[in-house]
DNA sequence: GCCGGTCTTAATTAAATAGTTAAACCAGGT
DNA sequence: ACCTGGTTTAACTATTTAATTAAGACCGGC
């Protein structure tokens, strides 16, 4: 019973974040769930009453996701430096394994931001940056770091480890390879990307 | 005639682009791009027999748009500093009066791989890499900057410059900041962009 | 004046898709 | 044995939206 019920809810769930994910929402639809998730639509609307509500989920469950790593890495007690690195690799080790998030998020954000307004799952998530800002500020003031904009070295560490996936079709095209040596690229990744974030914060 | 006729389709291109890179293939509307035209859903049927063939139209326009800065910069005359520095600022200057172009490409690149195989728009567009490539082997050789594996400095660069407009509603949720204080952010940025990647190529 | 292409209006078709319903099936627990 | 709830099947409704069509209005050049 219930843990049947269970299993079948997550089955549906995994369906559905695997198309919502790749597709989007809009190109989404109720019937590749289902059938992916090897169920009828009927048990689908059974679950979830529509495709907004299963949608609204999904979203809740992948936001969460995509913002766990930093905040825990932000409010972990290591030195600065090795705080950075760890929000590099970690983040490019969670994304390698679920390459359609950052992309997913972002372009939902994007092209539907009044869903956003009212979803308290996205404001209780990206309340991390004061965190951030003051830990640079006291590096600077400790001389271990020159001078720099919080606001503009959150954004390039970011870009740097999450452009690559946003952007892999147009990277494999441009770079000519394929998903084999792309894989590879971001094997090595981390440690050119803290590399040159490290070296360009030196005094 | 020929003038008026241009007229109007150029006023259907410039309405198909604007709801195609706000809201993306799956969800623009017909007849909302006919609305923002100021005409109706028969004489956009009139200039292009279908949405697939007006997308491809736009889709192909602002591809072009998209690498042609990158591409000319790469070829230009001017030391390799200042060519990193170019790329950026102009991209920059670019993406910022036309913020949704880099969400516009990658997304659909990457929710439709398939149409980008069979268009050679693409593809023409994307074979700068090897020039790119050479210019980080030889400036290494000179002993100007430090040994660096070009594919990864290229996402980095990319990276930097792109991912803030990619990401900007989070964004302007994680640093709290409106639409105004983003553009200032944003006018700031190649300059710390720059900095950043000059810095970490220092030998 | 009329001719051809541009454009409008409005009705209509066709297709895709979300969502509903009812009846039956089946397995576990009582 | 039977009740219950998860599940299936299949037919159905409703809605949205792309695409088409036909009849005619407007308008500039011939």
């Amino acid at each position: 019973m219930s843990a049947i019920a269970v299993s079948t809810e997550e089955t549906i769930l995994e369906a559905a974040r695997k198309v919502f994910m790749q597709k989007g929402f809009a190109a989404a639809r109720m019937c590749e769930i289902a059938k992916i998730a090897g169920i009828n639509q009927a048990l689908l609307h059974y679950y979830f009453r529509s495709k907004d509500r299963l949608f609204e989920v999904i979203f809740a469950q992948q936001s969460q996701n995509f913002y766990a790593n930093i905040i825990s890495i932000l409010h972990s007690d290591v030195p600065f430096f090795e705080k950075l690195r760890l929000m590099i690799a970690k983040e490019i080790e969670k994304i390698s394994s679920a390459p359609y998030l950052p992309m997913f998020i972002l372009n939902e954000m994007h092209s539907n931001p009044e869903r956003m307004q009212c979803n308290g799952s996205v404001d209780r998530n990206t309340h991390f940056f004061k965190t951030f800002s003051d830990l640079v500020e006291k590096e600077y003031e400790a001389g271990r770091i020159r001078k720099v904009c919080p606001q503009q070295l959150f954004l390039s560490i970011m870009g740097i480890t999450m452009f690559p996936f946003l952007a892999q079709p147009m990277i494999k095209m441009a770079l000519e390879i394929d998903g084999k040596s792309f894989e590879q690229l971001m094997q090595e990744r981390a440690e050119h990307a803290s590399e040159l974030i490290i070296r360009s914060l030196q005094v």
